[in-house]
DNA sequence: TCTGGGGTCCTAGGACCC
DNA sequence: TCTGGGGTCCTAGGACCC
């Protein structure tokens, strides 16, 4: 008998938590449910996280905290900074039901997760797709919405609409016949499609193409020149056309950042070089959490662009470093070097960041015959790292790194690390 | 006064080589 | 009157995602 590959036709869901850091606080703090409710960015800058209520009271999604406060205020809105210890936590537990239930999961993000599963009817896919739904919510407390669709790109659209519309009870399953599907794109607006931003929309409305239905519809080489080949294969996608597979063996990582705005601006070269030394700190950090090292560094900075009446300034810098690292001390050296290069007095900045790339397993590395002997510090590195995990990041860290860090940013409504912390759990008391 | 952070992919254009 | 052509590699910038 062969096993047949790819003649019976897989069908795309994709599962996305509803406004999921807001149902995450709401999982902790039940008094939270039926109320406006909303989560800030870093530096509580601006709202990335609406619950439905709030949603109504017509709050939007990158508004800047300061702009909305007033009518956050007037209705009583519960306001939160981001706790991504949380957040990170509960879509670990969501992933893992969902797991259990699907063999093959594709997680897409903190809380989206593509799976596969042979053709179907609509009707067992309803079914199953209300079976997931029920067990997430039961063993996590997050609510979710489901969506099937023949493409990646379909399945998102059917999501939106389970998300959207309440009388889909969070499931819905896209219709298999042609003009049927149509009548569903005809309803989308074309900035609505996965992969198609507000860029790509502005320019595709002064062409006339408004709907996902008309972008599935125009010519293949016209898209391919307005869009270039991303857009095209989103084109294809609606048509019902496979371009994004499942990918179960996300390839490695190709680059990891740090950096933050600060609180307040920053005007001199100490202060920036703290900023930058914890910055970079944390980035070697991660490096050996995820046993890799670093082959290149970025640096830059910048000035407020949102402050026309400031003198602006933005530069980087990027060095190849002499040998892969995820040294500490190794990389702050560079990374301040590059600082000195571009750092330029007389502007009020804003934000610095390092980014590292060729990125390398730890065990990978082959010395070359004339590299430099490599002092890699791995006992102080794994001595530091145990220290700071057991009593708090940055319990120990370099003295460049400043303590007193005017620069830090605000993270003023933060909810208990409920779940990651055991100084944090949740308490519940008994009697009523 | 106050506007996030961390990623990916694609393309055009320059540098370089023969 | 008038300055090769083609290939590869690298990088900056743009667009997008959550």
């Amino acid at each position: 008998m062969a096993i047949s590959t790819g003649s019976s036709p897989q069908l795309f869901a994709l599962m996305d938590c509803n406004n999921f850091y807001v149902s995450c606080e709401r999982v902790f703090n039940p008094s939270l449910e039926a109320r406006p409710v909303v989560v800030l960015s870093n530096n509580d800058g601006c709202i990335i996280a609406r619950s439905n209520e709030a949603k109504a009271l017509g709050i939007k999604m990158g508004e800047p905290y300061f702009q909305c406060k007033p009518l956050l205020d007037r209705h009583r809105v519960r306001v939160f900074s981001s706790n991504y210890a949380l957040y990170g936590d509960m879509s670990q537990r969501v992933m893992n039901v969902l797991g259990q239930l699907e063999p093959d999961v594709e997680i897409y993000s903190i809380d989206e997760a593509f799976f596969n599963l042979p053709a179907a009817s609509a009707e067992f896919l309803q079914r199953t797709g209300t079976d997931i739904r029920n067990t997430i919510r039961q063993y996590t407390g997050i609510p979710v919405s489901i969506g099937f669709g023949s493409t990646k790109t379909l399945a998102k659209i059917a999501n939106r609409l389970a998300k959207k519309n309440p009388e889909y009870a969070g499931v819905f399953v896209m219709p298999r016949a042609r003009a049927e599907i149509e009548e569903v794109l005809g309803q989308i607006k074309v900035g609505d499609v996965w992969g198609i931003g507000s860029r790509s929309e502005r320019k595709l409305a002064g062409r006339a193409v408004f709907t996902a239905l008309d972008l599935s519809r125009a010519d293949d080489s016209w898209v391919r020149r307005q869009l270039s080949i991303s857009g095209l294969r989103t084109a294809h996608e609606l048509r019902g056309i496979t371009c994004f597979a499942l990918e179960q063996n996300p390839p490695s990582q190709q680059s990891l950042a740090c950096s933050r705005s600060f609180g307040a601006p920053v005007t001199t070269l100490a202060g920036m070089r703290e900023a930058t030394v914890s910055y970079i700190s944390r980035a070697a950090e991660k490096l050996r959490q995820q046993g890799i090292k670093a082959g290149a560094l970025n640096l830059y900075l910048t000035t407020n662009v949102f402050r026309a009446d400031r003198p602006q300034y933005a530069n980087s810098r990027t060095v190849t470093l002499p040998v892969p690292t995820a040294d500490t001390s190794a990389l702050i050296a560079e990374a301040v070097r590059c600082l000195r290069e571009i750092y330029r007095p007389g502007y009020e900045y804003k934000k610095v960041g390092v980014v590292l790339t060729d990125l390398s397993q730890s065990h990978a590395f082959q010395p070359t015959l004339f590299a430099p002997a490599v002092k890699d510090n791995r006992k102080l590195n794994e001595a530091l790292d145990r220290i700071n995990a057991k009593w708090g990041r940055e319990t120990l860290q370099y003295a460049s790194a400043g303590l007193q860090k005017p620069w830090s940013n605000k993270r003023s409504r933060k909810s208990p690390s409920y779940t990651t912390s055991w100084q944090e759990l949740p308490v519940v008391r008994a009697g009523g």
